[in-house]
Formats: structure tokens, sequence, C-alpha cells
RNA sequence: CGGAGUGUGGCUCAGCCUGGUAGAGCACUGCGUUCGGGACGCAGGGGUCGUAGGUUCAAAUCCUAUCACUCCGACCA
């Protein structure tokens, strides 16, 4: 039974029994915890902390993280990435070559091997991918190529904080790209903006893409993408009337109050907070001139690559979303990162039968359907069940009593509702796939 | 790195000022009663009070050092 589900559901979207799967939830946050999300999180059981901005992804926050990379590879192998995994620890040399072992300072974690040799934890990876390239590619028939990794960097952040959303290690998709001509990395710059654009409208958040400063990676154009939130570390100045928006780091919105005429003579400013979750950035050959990666053009000419590079911040987002999507009761996922879509929760589980086959027959017909779903076979109480999906976040909740079950119904409630909708047992199939498909 | 704090059972915290038998709630184990919104009773288990020195008859409590963590600032694809 379990192997014909394997041919089209993901591993990561298994359907599970609570008793089978992880559930650790707080009834408080730990003192230390200081924005909603770490709070919601760690509450939650998603997370849990190792150290200063280091956290290890419990099952039910790896489901979430899981679905959000998803998204990701999805979108970025739609727009004709292909994904490589490139190391974590990196030479010393190949940072000096690049001029960043220098220019880098603290956050670039360093260290020595057993033969006294200096190594680096990969906060980012242009010095790598650029190394792979130079040795890989020679001419311009095998330009572009864009090459992506979802993978763990680590930067020695003076001060990690705020969970997930400033750790020091953390996972994020970075992208690079390789190009014969400026015109064609402008082209693939306009792709990944699209590229993200779709990412964040499918995971279901609320963002705008600012233009940026280039800060220490260096290179000329670049727009970040900030979750919405008031919790955020940036402030954006936008023009509701325009598509204008830019970080206020950017010197032509640095003193910006609201009110102020928009830059692009469309408007007048309005200022509001941000999380950064993704920033692509135009490097031109800045890398490819220090590290050497040259291509031959048509005329028989060895010039250095125009590069672009594109990043994620995947374990941000979780963080991010939650900032967005909260109540006094928990955690309101948007549906496409949520750890389940739906949970079943049945009262009595151990006391009525009538309950139990219900529930299990209704687990068998969604799977069946194909829904991310979760039976809570722990038979809590009742009001401690409630709670835990509510924390956790899932979107959809049936309740099995033996109450409705007399009339033949059971109960439906979104996260978001208010109340519960009594719905008649034979519909109810139907009725979860309409509100999920839409 | 500057400034301010906090370290007491898995979690939230009290006790410290004024030194004298380590506490509460939650969580955990057992039994019973409960069971449609985080139940109740009884009985249990679990803590070298961050660590190392010092003062003292006696230190969670006072002193010194050190480590970890948090907050504010500088930093940050």
């Amino acid at each position: 039974m379990i192997k014909s589900f394997c041919v089209y559901i993901p591993r990561f979207y298994l359907p599970m029994r609570a008793r089978q799967f992880f559930i650790s939830t707080l009834k408080e946050a730990p003192a230390d915890a200081e924005v909603i999300s770490q709070k919601l999180m760690l509450r939650a059981g998603m997370i849990r902390r190792l150290a200063a901005g280091i956290y290890t992804w419990m099952p039910m926050g790896l489901r979430v993280l899981a679905k959000v990379e998803a998204i990701v590879r999805e979108e970025m192998n739609r727009a004709g990435a292909l994904e490589l995994f490139m190391p974590a620890v990196q030479p010393a040399e190949l940072w000096a070559e690049s001029g960043r072992w220098e220019k880098y300072g603290p956050e670039l974690l360093r260290f020595k091997d057993r033969h006294d040799r200096d190594f680096v934890i990969g906060p980012t990876h242009e010095e790598v991918i650029t190394d792979v390239v130079r040795r890989e590619i020679k001419s311009y028939k095998q330009l572009p190529r864009h090459f992506y990794q979802i993978q763990t960097k680590f930067r020695d952040e003076i001060r990690p904080r705020f969970g997930v959303m400033r750790g020091r290690e953390f996972l994020m998709k970075d992208g690079y790209s390789f190009h014969a001509t400026f015109e064609d990395l402008q082209r693939e710059y306009a792709v990944m903006y699209e590229t993200y654009t779709r990412i964040f409208t499918r995971l279901g958040l609320k963002f705008r893409a600012v233009a940026a400063d280039n800060g220490a990676i260096g290179g000329t154009g670049s727009h970040e993408f900030h979750v919405l939130a008031d919790s955020g570390e940036d402030v954006i100045a936008y023009c509701p009337t325009s598509d204008y928006a830019a970080n206020v780091e950017l010197k032509e919105v640095c003193h910006a109050v609201a009110g102020d005429p928009s830059p692009d003579g469309q408007g007048t400013l309005e200022l509001c907070r941000g999380i950064e979750v993704g920033h692509i950035f135009q490097l031109r050959t800045q890398y490819a001139e220090a590290l050497n990666c040259n291509f031959i053009n048509e005329q028989g000419q060895e010039q250095p690559m125009e590069m672009g590079c594109y990043g994620i911040g995947v374990t941000r987002i979780v963080g991010a979303a939650i900032e967005q999507g909260h109540d006094e009761r928990g955690i309101i996922f948007p549906s496409a990162m949520a750890p389940f879509d739906l949970v079943i929760v049945p009262m009595g589980w151990n006391k009525s039968e009538a309950v139990r086959t219900t529930a299990e027959k209704l687990y068998g017909e969604l799977i069946r359907a194909g829904i991310d779903v979760i039976l809570d076979d722990r038979d809590e109480r009742p009001g401690s069940m409630l709670a835990d999906w509510e924390l956790i976040g899932i979107p959809h909740r049936i309740v099995i009593g033996d109450r409705s079950l007399k009339e033949g119904r059971v109960e439906y409630q979104h996260r978001r509702d208010s109340t519960a909708t009594p719905v008649n047992l034979t519909d109810i199939t139907t009725l979860v796939c309409q509100r999920l498909g839409g």
C-alpha cells in the first residue's frame, strides 16, 4: 500500500499518524526567545537551540523547510538553472585569490586542519562556483550557464538573534549565472526577478522587491525581496502609486520620511519594515577577473565572464512567514508551507470505536485524494489536541466526535475560521479537496 | 568590541538584599477519577544552584576570576 503512494508523493509529504511522528509542544517559550516567530517555533517544537544562532530543525520544522525548498527548486529548475552541491568547507587559497580572505572580516569563520592549513566554513560560494566554472567552461558556446544549490551556510554574526531569522548557521539557496555578455546577464537577471516573484507568491507571502545597495559582495544592479513585517530589520521606502521601492540604505532615500516625493517622480513615499528573504545581484566581472574565469569569444579572444548571483534565505523564510502569519493561538502558515495540509482530530480515540473507525476511514480517503494529512491518534484530551494543532498552524482541521457522528457529521474548520462547520461525512472529502485546490 | 543584565530539575520562575535542612507551577512515572477547548486527587523520580577559587563554624545567598547566554550600540549577500 505504502509503495504505491511513493510513486507520486514526495518523501517529505508522507501522511502521518501523530504517535508515529514527533510532537513536542511547550506551553511557555524559553525566556531568551525575543521575536514572535522564534517563540512560536520553539513552542511548536519546530526548532531547538543548540548554541547562539545555531538550531536543530525538528521533524515538524523540517517538513516546513522541505516544502519551502521544494517550491524554490521547482521554480529554479523551471527557470533553467541546474542544481549542484558545493562543499561547506573551503580552502583559504581560494579566498586569498578573490581578495576576501583579508576583506571579509571576523564574520568569516576560519580554522586550520591537522596540517595547519587554513580553511573557512563557507558563508557564500562565489569563489567555489567560479573555480568550478573556470575549470569547466572555456568557450562562448558553453554559455550561458546557471548553477544553484541549497546548502548550509555559516556566518559568524556579531550578534545572532531572532531565532532562525538571523542565525549563524542557516540554509540558503544560492545561484550563480555566467554569461558571455552584459546583455545576456541582464536577461537572466530579469528572469530571476520573475522567478523570485513566482517563488514568494507561491509561498503565500506578502512581499515587495526593492532596489538595494550592493554591500560587500560588490557589482552593480541589485534587488532585495522583502517580506513585509513590522518586526523586520530593514526599512523600505516605497511609492504606493508606482513600482518604486528601495531599501533606505540606498543613498537616494537614506534620509527619506513618509510624504517625501518619490525619486521616480510618480507620487510620494511611504515607509515600512521588511525582512530580507531574497537578493539578486549583477556581479559583472569582478570575481571572474580576480579568479581568471575567462572564456574564448566568437572572435577567438579571451575575456572574463559576466556573472550574476541570486540568493534566497530558506530558513529565514520560515521565520518571516510566521512573523506575517500568527495570532494569539499560534502560527497561521500559508498553506504552501504548513507541515501538514490537514489534521484529523478524533475525540475519544480509545473510547469510541465509531470515532476510531471513521477517523481511519477518512484518513485513508484523504491520503488517496493526495492530501498531506496527519491523524491525531494520541488519545489526548480534546483541549490539548486542539491547542497543539492551532499552535503548529495546520490550515485545515476535521474534528470527529460521537456527538456529531450520531447525525452522520464531522466538523470542519480552517485555521483562520472562528467557528467549526458541521459537514456530512459523505461530503467531507470533496469539500476538503475543493478547499485545498483553491 | 563598548554599555546593561541573567545563569537554581526538561520549560517558566521564586529563594539571594538580611548566609543556617534547595522550593513552586508546567512536563515526566504509577494508580484512580475524568474526557468537545491545554482536567483533578494521591503517590513518586529528577537539581554538585554555570564553573573555579576565596571569606566563614556554615555559601544558591557575600567576594574574585572565568565561561555561557540575553538585551542596547557598532556590523551584516
